[in-house]
DNA sequence: AGGGCCCATCGCA
DNA sequence: TGCGATGGGCCCT
């Protein structure tokens, strides 16, 4: 798959964009030093949750970024960025508190049953293992592309549900060969109108009721479905590591497959594969962008604050 | 063959 | 202690 990743150290250091502020320096270098990087710190620490780039905080503090980046480094000893990562992982790791117990609750509940609070519905079914082989030859696909919190998505829907969901990044070709390269033998009909009330539903918390769960189908190998089953059983502001889910399926030595198979989630978002964490806590990986796995985490944890 | 992993170990501060 | 780096095992496509 076209893994963009956009984890690339984001320290764009132009040569005539260095050149402190002379007169600030002027008068009490340290003091005025101190105010800042403190400044930038408080920056960080309040919106972590956006990932905001070393341009937004040197912006912020009004430096230029090289300067900055200099300049927090002597007096934090580390970077804005990897104060910046240290902030994320502190946070991921308290998501994944009492994270076994999690998914034993799920599973007495039943599978994405009613009962979950604060969360998206979901009912969901797999298609038989002859249609999975045929690789969604006869399956006719209508798409959308709509806006969402995290950069316009894309729906894939299939006649039962909801079979597909992705990101845009550069252009939405590329979002859509992703799409069909999953299901190369399927018909993929562009409608807007179709897939809109969808993504709305997904997309706006407002609307998620137990009483009209989300339709979604799952097209995948028995074990990957299996895995995708029990990303349902995670709730939202909490996580599990890969081996959880191993263990949950029953295959507590496959955490390596289950992240392969984690990676191949075709309805992201709604199945949350964004949930599940490195058991030290990093991120790990996201099929549609570390930065945006970061920001949907950062948005759920807003969203679970929000209503406490 | 090679992953969105994990655990044990081993050096360094 | 607490890290980062490494090596070997593991299991599904």
């Amino acid at each position: 798959m076209n893994d963009k990743d956009d984890e690339r150290p984001m320290l764009n250091i132009q040569a005539g964009a260095t050149a402190p502020p002379i007169a600030a320096r002027a008068f009490d270098p340290s003091v005025d030093d101190y105010a800042r990087v403190k400044c930038a710190i408080e920056f960080i620490s309040d919106r972590w949750r956006m990932q905001p780039s070393l341009q937004d905080i040197a912006a912020h503090v009004g430096l230029s970024s090289s300067h900055l980046h200099q300049l927090f480094k002597r007096w934090a000893g580390l970077t804005p960025k990897a104060f910046l990562q240290a902030l994320t992982l502190d946070h991921a790791r308290r998501l994944l508190r009492d994270r076994a117990s999690i998914l034993d609750a799920a599973y007495e509940v039943g599978l994405s049953g009613p009962g979950r609070l604060h969360d998206l519905f979901v009912t969901h079914e797999a298609m038989t293992p002859g249609e999975y082989k045929a690789r969604g030859a006869g399956l006719r696909l209508t798409f959308g592309f709509h806006p969402s919190p995290f950069g316009e998505a894309l729906l894939v829907a299939a006649p039962r549900g909801l079979a597909g969901l992705g990101f845009v990044d550069a252009d939405r070709t590329a979002a859509l060969a992703d799409m069909r390269r999953r299901w190369p033998q399927a018909s993929f009909v562009e409608d807007e109108a179709g897939t809109a009330g969808l993504a709305f539903r997904v997309f706006d918390p407002v609307t998620w009721r137990p009483n009209q769960p989300m339709r979604i189908v799952l097209i995948g190998t028995d074990f990957e479905v299996r895995v995708w089953e029990a990303l349902l059983g995670i709730p939202m502001g909490r996580a599990a590591t890969y081996s959880d889910i191993a263990r949950r399926i029953g295959r507590p030595k496959a955490a390596r497959a289950v992240g392969a198979a984690v990676g191949k989630n075709p309805v992201s978002f709604v199945v949350p594969c964004h949930r599940v964490l490195g058991a030290s806590g990093a991120l790990t990986g996201y099929h549609w962008g570390l930065t945006r796995k970061q920001a949907i985490i950062g948005w759920e944890a807003g969203r679970v604050a929000a209503d406490g």
